[in-house]
RNA sequence: GGGUAGGUUCCCGAGUGGCCAAAGGGAGCAGACUGUAAAUCUGCCGUCACAGACUUCGGUGGUUCGAAUCCACCCCUGCCCA
């Protein structure tokens, strides 16, 4: 079989390693515990986190095991890699709400249970920690002269680090310790910004337990202008099909620019590679195949074969100028059709549009298309006739659907 | 603690008493062209009951007919010194 550093490589996952070598071996000779880090910063994972979602599978089908760390207690801190000032302080219930959320999210991509995988909360072991022993402990073990030369902290030494942060590199390199205390786990993997940190916490094992630990960091998905990927106009590409649905998480994908396909493809799915070169290969118009694929493949993974089906009919029958059923719908209630019967204020209530205004402004703009017909009236009010049974279609420009049915 | 430079709309960044909802760029959205791609051109890009009104330029007060711009105090950040 082949070894999953290998598999990694090929599929383009891997930035650094540490003990590249010894590693290699590590994971050759025995069924290896490895962890990833989760910060608990929203209620839901989103597309940030995908690629070491995967890779882990990667890991555990290749009969490593994982652990997935859910952040609870470093999230006290927030980690001050690649962020240019310092971030929101989340209350605790904060935190601990978001931890359960995306504890559940996780059930989703990784198979849990004995032996197949665990996923632990660091705040189980790092908000009773005390003060002096903590010092004693792992501070001594710390040079601030070193840690002032990482990369991850040089930007902040120019626009400012607080002492709380500067914490933070302790406390996940103190976890990745517990972990291999508790479950010899002896790898730690994460993003390319983790890299400082992960380095830290190998290097903790390696000092106080006189032990082999490695860490790995994965590339960030950047598209060929080298901006991540990931976003949308609403910020985040959420992994949640309440924050992002299926349909629009599918369309995401379906429309990535041609030259990151393969990219997409060969990190995203789990296609063995021959079929990635060969659909990524395609050229001119052909090329949409390989954008299909992707996002079907893509949106099963997060929300399931039946969701992706979906979201596949929908699109292509949206596209292929029909309508479909399958398109975000929007339940608009009588009560506030009667207070507010106007357009405007749909598009906006549905999602369409970010504000009045810019519904207005997108009818000005005749971007504005109900039920086929395009609105030129931007003082149109409807009301409760018009609607059949199935509601109506409203679109903004070409690729904004949603279908609002009146209750 | 002392000195000094700053804090402007999503981001960068102009603006130093009325002509400012605030230049320019980026991002974003839309239109044309296309392959639900890219590039290009065009329009939009604070909010709203939208030919008008309202709210914004770190905060709070003040000067003024009028303040993002002036004054006072405060908060935050960088740099230098201690």
């Amino acid at each position: 079989m082949q070894n999953v550093l290998d598999t990694l490589r090929e599929r383009g996952f891997l930035a650094q390693i540490t003990f590249e070598d010894e590693l290699y071996k590590q994971l050759e000779k025995e069924p290896t515990v490895f962890y990833v880090g989760f910060d608990p910063t929203a209620t839901s994972l989103h597309f940030g986190h995908f690629i070491p979602i995967i890779a882990m599978a990667h890991m555990q089908r290749a009969g490593h095991i994982p652990i997935a760390l859910v952040g609870g207690g470093t999230a006290m801190i927030g980690d001050p890699s690649g962020k240019t000032d310092m971030r929101k302080m989340m209350t605790v219930e904060t935190i601990d709400h978001n931890v359960s959320c995306i504890k559940k999210q996780m059930e989703r991509f990784i198979e849990f249970g004995e032996g197949k995988a665990h996923i632990v909360n660091n705040a189980d072991w790092i908000r009773s920690l005390g003060y002096m022993d903590f010092l004693r402990d792992v501070g001594a073990l710390f040079s601030v002269n070193k840690m002032l030369t990482a990369e991850c902290y040089k930007q902040r030494l120019e626009k400012g680090l607080t002492f709380l942060e500067f914490n933070y590199m302790l406390m996940q390199s103190y976890d990745f310790l517990q972990l291999f205390k508790k479950y010899n786990c002896r790898l730690q993997m994460g993003g390319d910004d983790q890299w400082s940190n992960m380095l830290a916490g190998a290097d903790l094992i390696r000092r106080k337990e006189r032990e082999a630990a490695f860490a790995c960091t994965f590339k960030l998905l950047m598209n060929h202008e080298g901006k991540k990927m990931g976003k949308t106009e609403k910020g985040a590409l959420w992994l949640d099909a309440n924050l992002c649905t299926p349909y629009d998480f599918y369309q995401y994908w379906r429309n990535v620019d041609d030259a990151d396909v393969e990219k997409c493809l060969s990190l995203l799915t789990f296609l063995p590679m021959d079929e990635v070169k060969r659909l990524s290969a395609l050229e001119g118009s052909a090329i949409n195949e390989a954008k299909k694929v992707l996002a079907f493949e893509c949106t099963k993974l997060v929300h399931g074969e039946e969701e992706a089906q979906k979201a596949q009919l929908a699109a292509a029958a949206l596209f292929a100028g029909g309508a479909a059923a399958e398109v975000p719908t929007y339940e608009w209630t009588k009560a506030q059709m009667e207070q507010d019967a106007r357009l405007t204020t749909l598009l906006n209530l549905c999602g369409l549009c970010s504000s009045n205004g810019d519904a207005r402004k997108q009818i000005q703009q005749n971007a504005v298309v109900m039920n086929d017909s395009k609105v030129t009236d931007v003082n149109l009010t409807l009301s409760a006739d018009q609607f059949p049974a199935d509601g109506i279609l409203l679109r903004k420009g070409k690729k904004n659907y949603c279908r609002v049915i009146l209750k």
